[in-house]
DNA sequence: ATATACAGAACGACCGTTCTGCTTGTAAAG
DNA sequence: CTTTACAAGCAGAACGGTCGTTCTGTATAT
């Protein structure tokens, strides 16, 4: 750096939320969406930054400023997917306060599996399987990201025979059912079919999921 | 009954069994293998044909004599894990004459999502997902494979209420609950969970399948 | 004799990253 | 209230590396 100045160096304030740090949120934001669309559009192998600075309609320079390396880019994604699967993975919060289990599984189905996001987690659970930088980074946020949902689901769901272990088995079940169902549209391709398979599943564990009564909702 | 007969009108060479095409059969099996090796190991993303050659200890000419284009490896890899799923996919056959449901799920979960074959399945039906090209070249035989998976499954299986569909389609959610497994990876670690998992699911489905009489055994 | 089996160099395309230069917001100095 | 200095935001060229494919040449079985 040629620009040494021989004045005492003076490091800069924080500033708080200024112009300059919601336009950068912004462009994050925007980035990760085109991630996440080009993640469910041509999968995690053929997702390039060059691509994905085409979708978002962001230069190269843009992109790398605040993503410097792929992987980064990757780990703020995956936050995003985990937090918008997250609300939908809990029972009913907002789809309908008198739903049942059956509505419930249907409505966490199409948001954890067969929608933009839910096929775009898969493509990242799928990468980070066999990518041990990606998956050191991640690994610990999807361990705490389970562990929410199985404590959460307890407010939800009791057992017939008040065994909490077997709720939370029960519902990791269900989740590895619901993200199967991603692999499984190669063999299966008509919309009505998974609905009859959700539909099925959701009568094989009812007799042992008893939805608790609705608490005060949360704001 | 049918079979060509060489004396009734043969105008073409017979296909007989030279050392080249041992050579060649030999050659291609080792290519499938260590790509099968690779998709586990790297993923699809990383399974380069660079890699590919490296495992197969063959020389970049001779992957590219038997298999001109990386799509043709891709094809030949899925006809081979379709082939080697087949048989554990259906229940019983090998492992044991007198297992029950939760013997035979164990075990074609040992083979169909907790295992190197398994592995790989999932990494190429993920990627075909979004390979339009590799797709239409597949996806005839994995509907192939999924029809003759589900008419032998009638074979060793019958609904408690007569219901052939229902048999159906319990195995179909079985198989996609198994395929699921593989996502689940990054979640659950510990191998006593997944077999916890699988078992009881075993449970829920019990009731609606009952397994028939094992019939005279296929030579 | 000749098609097949194999070896390996060469090629262009694209990958992710690094680097240089320009613009702009903002806090400190005047 | 200006002025000024500097870091952050942003644009795009350039780089080395790897990708999958094509091409030329040699050995071998029939």
């Amino acid at each position: 750096m040629h620009k040494d100045n021989p004045q005492a160096a003076p490091p800069r304030r924080k500033p708080e939320t200024s112009v300059k740090e919601r336009k950068a949120l912004a462009a994050r934001a925007t980035l990760v969406e085109a991630t996440v669309s080009c993640l469910d559009k041509f999968g995690y192998a053929a997702t390039s930054i060059n691509r994905i600075q085409e979708a978002a309609s962001v230069s190269r320079g843009a992109l790398t400023h605040h993503f410097p390396t792929k992987e980064d880019l990757m780990v703020a994604t995956l936050d995003q997917l985990l937090i918008s699967t997250l609300h939908p993975s809990l029972p009913s919060k907002d789809h309908g306060s008198a739903a049942g289990l059956a509505e419930d599984l249907q409505f966490i189905a199409r948001s954890l599996s067969r929608s933009q996001n839910g096929r775009a987690l898969a493509e990242v659970l799928l990468a980070m399987r066999t990518d041990p930088n990606l998956n050191e980074r991640v690994a610990p946020r999807l361990k705490e990201w389970n562990a929410m949902i199985d404590g959460a689901i307890l407010g939800y769901y009791k057992s017939a025979s008040n065994d909490d272990q077997d709720v939370v088995l029960l519902w990791t079940i269900t989740r590895s059912f619901l993200r199967g169902l991603v692999l499984q549209e190669p063999f299966t391709s008509d919309e009505a079919t998974f609905t009859r398979m959700i539909s099925r599943f959701s009568e094989l564990v009812s007799p042992f999921l008893i939805k608790r009564k609705p608490r005060k909702q949360m704001p």
